[in-house]
DNA sequence: GCGATCAGCGGCACG
DNA sequence: CGTGCCGTTGATCGC
């Protein structure tokens, strides 16, 4: 246990440094912004970022209970009881983190603290960047050159192509001449994928008068997204197989999956 | 600068005790899995949970640099220098985080660090949920009695009804007796916005004859949300007006955008 | 700045 | 378990 005011001394002096300031210890939280939100009593870690991150976490799960993002204005300050003035004896620490969003309104996070097990401060030097592999834009970057796995003939033609209603991963034309629309996802395919193919095609086949083929390429898709393909008139699905490979991500196949033949008997 | 020795200790206890486990110092991460990535040298803050979660922060943004959710299997171990065995000089602390994937696979998150500016563990006690005001579940709740703000006579059917391609938040009848759908959203609806309710529009025209009306609900629309709604042949938009009077929510108005009348002149 | 989309999304609820 | 979808989503990138 921590005194409060030797708490909050190490607290403003990390914050003053723009350090990473750390607080454990037993608090109340509550938001109000975008939405609003209550916290009871119970043991947290706060994280302070010099950039106004403002993290509360409780012992269990991956995501902060409640947050703040960069650009948020923190303050600290020790919390007298009302009614003893005179003693001048902190019984809190408060701490909040307030910020202006986009269309103006304010939003503010206020954390009590009533006992502190831990507080510190560390200035951390840090110039790396993450290099992350396996993205979907790498796996788009290397379909473009492996189009013909999905089909002898197909030649990429655009990367990242901007039409009114969203962004094409890639454009490409096949041996016959199609302008064909390739949806590239590096996970199972849901529903909001195909529809997503869905609309880009509409837009172009509006937009050109041929007919545009748009086919979904992912690890795999799920059942009723499958289903959906097929119900909405020609969709296709490409079936990607890769391997990430540290420090990069490799094609290992891509095959159209094709209508079982008895289909066509049935 | 605490010495490594110590500080895998203490690293080790709070593990041993389920605390929660706070390293700060200069690491190199690694991680492969579904995606891959390599970190370089800094300086960045290690949190372990009891239920295994594991995250690294770095000194700016919201979220983790690398992580590892709930369930992970965590270990820490002392690394020592591979010229110099016989000195036992500990060189790096190597927290690792394991984990198995649904589908079997497996991802590890290695974190070195070769120098600690602090480590301590502590025991949190925290029964507490957080109470969360003004999610679009509630507003889904509060529209329920509120339909007739949209129309005179609209009434509602049944709220989260699953249907084959989602679910949809509201289902309702209007006065002439048709079927609606209405998608609520609790910020500014997008492209993907009208999407979901076309596709959950078409779902139920499809499976009953009879023309269906849908009904994008939310506190705004972007531009070419709007249009594909237009677009979409007759699909409409009901501008949702509500106060985040904490604790709770509150609907203020509800109204159906017209179309503009020098529209029907233009 | 808005807008659309990805994310190692995480988390939840329901089948 | 998969599947869908919300989230105070956050973060990025292009207009």
């Amino acid at each position: 246990m921590v005194p409060l005011g030797e708490a909050a001394k190490a607290i403003q002096t990390g914050m003053a440094r723009r350090e990473l300031v750390l607080v454990v210890g037993r608090c109340k939280v509550s938001y109000e912004g975008r939405a609003a939100s209550k916290l009871s009593e119970g043991d947290r870690l706060l994280i302070i970022k010099h950039d106004g991150t403002f993290l509360v976490h409780q012992s269990a799960k991956m995501s902060a209970i409640n947050y703040q993002g960069p650009g948020a204005f923190v303050s600290c300050e020790l919390a007298l009881d009302p009614n003893d003035r005179k003693k001048r004896e902190p019984v809190a620490i408060v701490l909040s983190a307030k910020r202006k969003l986009a269309n103006g309104a304010v939003e503010q996070i206020v954390v009590r603290f009533t006992e502190i097990l831990y507080a510190g401060a560390y200035g951390l030097k840090d110039d790396s960047h993450l290099k992350l592999f396996g993205t979907e834009k790498e796996l788009a970057d290397l379909l473009m050159s492996d189009l013909h796995l999905i089909e002898p003939g197909m030649v990429p033609l655009k990367q990242e192509s901007d039409v009114r209603k969203g962004t094409i991963d890639i454009l490409a034309r096949d041996a016959a001449g199609n302008t064909v629309v390739i949806e590239v996802k590096r996970r199972i395919a849901g529903l909001e994928a195909v529809t997503q193919l869905e609309r880009y095609v509409k837009e172009l086949s509006q937009r050109r008068g041929s007919k545009i083929r748009g086919i979904l390429c992912a690890p795999d898709v799920t059942a009723s997204a499958l289903k959906m393909l097929e119900e909405s008139g020609g969709l296709e699905f490409a079936k990607l197989d890769y391997e990430i490979a540290n420090p990069s991500a490799k094609i290992r196949g891509l095959q159209k999956k094709q209508k079982i033949i008895t289909e066509y008997f049935g």
